[in-house]
Order: C-alpha cells, then structure tokens, then sequence
DNA sequence: GCACGATGTATCGGCGCGATACAACTGATT
DNA sequence: AATCAGTTGTATCGCGCCGATACATCGTGC
C-alpha cells in the first residue's frame, strides 16, 4: 500500500488555495516538481473523475453561461474534500517518505503543520541512511565483480543520496529553529 | 514508445555473460543499480515467461535430472536473444537516454561499443542540460508566486541534474580519451 | 485566409510496482 | 529430534501512472 496514490494529494492540496480546471492544475504541480516529474494528463484526468465521483470534488462549468469558452472544467475541494486533504496531510505514516511520494509531499508542506512536517523529514532522512548502508553494503560485498561503468553507477548513486541526507539535515535544522523560534520566551511572555 | 522496456535490455544483458535463474537475475541487476531501484518480481517472471514465447529465451530446468533442488528454472539466451541484444544496445536512440532507461543502459556499457557509449553519453548530457535550462526557466518566470518548500525543492532538483550533467562531462571525457588512445597516431596514422 | 503553437479534455495499452501466497532448503536454538 | 526463522525460489493480481494519440478551440503572425 506504499503506492500513496500522489494524484489524490497533488490535486487536494493544488485546489485548496483556489478552483482550478485539469490544463491548469497539471501547470501548477509542473512548475512545483520540475517539467520532468510532471504528472501527465493520462493520469490527470481520470483521478479527476473519479475523485468528483467518490465526492471530493465538485465541477464548476466555466463559460456554460455566459457562452463564452466552453470546454474548461473547473474543479472545486467539497466539504469531504477538505476533509481528506487534511487526513492526508496528517497521516504522514510510512509511506509519506517513501521515494516518488515524498516530492508530493513536500510539494505541499505549506499546508502542514510543523510537528508533521518534522516526523516526514525525520523519516526520510532515516530511510536515506537506510539506503546508504545497502548501498555501501553493497558495493563493499562485491568489489572487484564489477566492471568499471557499473562501479560508476554505484558511485555516483551513492553520491546522489549522501546529497539529499544533507539536504534534509539543512531542512531538518531549520524546522527546529523555526520552532524553537516560535516557542521562544520573547514569544510566549 | 519511450517505454524502452528496461527489463528486456536487463534481462538480456544480464543473461549474455551466462545462464542464470529468475531471483539470481534480480539479485545481479539489484547489485548493479542499487538496493532500491531493483526490478520487482512481479515483473520480473512475466518477462522472462514473455521472452520465452517470443523465443529470446530458452530454459533449463535445472535438478530436473539430477532430482536434487528442484523449481530453479535457468533461463538462457536464444540465438534470436542475442541477435536482439545486439539490436537493443545498438540502437541507443532517442529513448537510450531518457529517465530511467539510462541506468540499465549504462549497466550494459561493457557490452556496448564504444561509439554507441559516446553517443549515449552526449545524448543524456544534452537531456540533461535541457531540464537545467527548463528548471531555471520554471523558476524565474514564477519566482515569486512559491511559498519557501517549493523554492527548496526546485533548488535541491536543480542541483541534483547540475550533478549528473558534471558526472557525465567527466565520463564523456574519459571515453574520448580512452578512444584517443586507441585511435593513436601509430594506429590512425 | 491560414497555418502554427498553446490551451484544453479525453481514452487506450501496458510497464513495472507492491502485496501476497506458497514451497523447499538451511541453520540456529533448545 | 523438533521447531522456528530466514533465505532462496517461483508465481499471480490489482492498479498507479506513463506515453501515445486524437480532437477541438483559441490567439497570433504572415
């Protein structure tokens, strides 16, 4: 169940700050996550549907009225889909650090709260450690197996993830100032 | 079709240096790629069923004869198999560099000659150096409409490609190079 | 007037994943 | 000797998401 079904999160947390239509939305989270890791619109438009079908959306057919461009469906959060949007938020177990999720995740940290936004860095940060030491494992078991181009690839993949532990001690550290911050005695007194 | 169907080229290569088992595959590939970003077996078995029918792969039950350790099925390449694998690592167009298909690509380099590597590797490079110029672009036409998380991750994002781009000039360079010293003046005249 | 690119919605095939089940072997523990 | 856990080993199922593709509309330049 790992599959943390990114779609539903990026459209919740995409229409909570304002309806938007599908074109629209697709734009948005590109410019969030990168043009690369763009969710594409095969994927996009039947999530749509069916979250308007089990009650999280709402459709708002700009233009049925005044005539004018037709063809753009505006899509709104219902009462359930706030409601979801913040259970999704707030459940941050397991899978919210899990590889594809976590970008989605942080896509919408705006929108949670700071003890959450914490435990999902904590736990990503924990899962790269994880990772470096299968990936050292790894390399140190099998030596001299290897040609030069896979010892290559191992290299620079252990790099890449040495990167992003730092990445998330940066931001791991900045949450705690942050907090510490805000529980400041020239705040609270 | 972008879709280069990784675990065909995996498969194949991994089977051309010798005969081996379904998990044994899996654990080959999983060394070479790293822990995560190893092939799961429910995609794995299908495909060398898959390869079978197509005739890419022929099979030896294995303990069959002997009665001892059965159910371990070793799969070998077929004439047609390593036809194919020919075809596959010499193609290396378009998708030879695209997302994901370019680490099983580059897991095969031994097996791939030398100008096709170069080519690949310039391919990727200039991949890559396009995301670098659409992240920025992304960036700088919306600076200020993103909240600090997203700024992060499209810096972290950034970084990471300006990574792999520095990690494939070094490689570039070190196959031209190595051809240099092939193509001597001695040799070329 | 017309071509071309951006906007906009939609469907289809299918790859690869995670979950799950099951069987045989191996080693440790008691 | 019995049992229990971990590894080896094959297999299937549901389905998320992708890439390809097909249209329709709109703005703009030539």
């Amino acid at each position: 169940m790992a599959r943390t079904d990114m779609l539903l999160l990026a459209i919740l947390g995409t229409l909570a700050e304002r309806p938007l239509h599908g074109y629209e939305i697709r734009k948005r989270l590109g410019s969030q996550l990168g043009p690369f890791r763009a969710l594409s619109y095969g994927s996009l438009y039947p999530a749509l549907k069916r979250m308007v079908s089990d009650g999280l959306l709402a459709v708002d057919e700009e233009g049925a009225v005044t005539g004018t461009r037709r063809s753009r469906i505006v899509y709104r959060l219902t009462h359930a889909g706030i409601g979801r949007l913040q259970d999704e938020l707030a459940s941050a177990g397991a899978s919210a650090w899990e590889d594809d999720a976590f970008d989605v995740r942080f896509a919408m940290f705006t929108r949670t709260d700071a003890a959450t936004r914490l435990r999902i860095l904590e736990g990503r940060r924990m899962r790269m450690a994880e990772r470096l030491e299968e990936i050292s494992e790894g390399v140190r078991a099998v030596r001299e197996r290897h040609d030069a181009y896979t010892a290559e690839l191992q290299r620079h993949g252990l790099e890449r993830v040495e990167r992003e532990v730092e990445w998330l001690d940066q931001l791991i550290e900045n949450e705690r100032a942050a907090t510490r911050g805000k529980d400041d005695p020239a705040d609270a007194g």
